[in-house]
DNA sequence: GCAGTGACTAGTA
DNA sequence: ATACTAGCCACTG
């Protein structure tokens, strides 16, 4: 990722590293923060390929159903909920976090008139 | 180079 | 609510 190739996932990591304490975002949202609208999928993609102990906090990533998406390998599942618990995010009956709640919104520049 | 895959999503039925 | 589709595009064999 470090290599120059790899630029997209830094891009897509410095975006999820934005994500506050306790915030989630979707794939879909980091892409069009990250400057790739559409391509959520790379974004899960970039997330994947980060090596473990990383400081990214990929746990933040869900999808826009609100769910914790499912992995190749089973059992991350469980555990990616149980950081997000952790940090206070709470999950519905169904499973889901409530994104109207929980959702991280940057704040974007307001184009202030000077 | 081509085809299959994937931590996705919005739309349709 | 679930199921399937098309679009998406980097990566892999």
């Amino acid at each position: 990722m470090g290599d120059p190739s790899g630029e997209r996932y830094e891009w897509i990591y410095a975006v999820v590293r934005r994500i506050p304490y306790g915030r989630v975002a979707t794939y879909g949202q980091i892409a069009a923060l990250a400057g790739f609208p559409g391509q959520a999928r790379q974004v899960g993609y970039a997330l994947h390929s980060l090596p473990e102990g990383s400081e990214v906090p990929w746990q933040r990533v869900i999808n826009a159903r609100g769910e914790v998406s499912l992995r190749s390998e089973a059992g991350w599942e469980h555990y990616q909920r149980h950081l997000l618990a952790e940090e206070g995010v709470v999950f519905n009956d169904s499973g889901r976090v409530d994104l109207d709640r929980y959702r991280w919104e940057p704040v974007l520049r307001t184009p202030r008139s000077r």
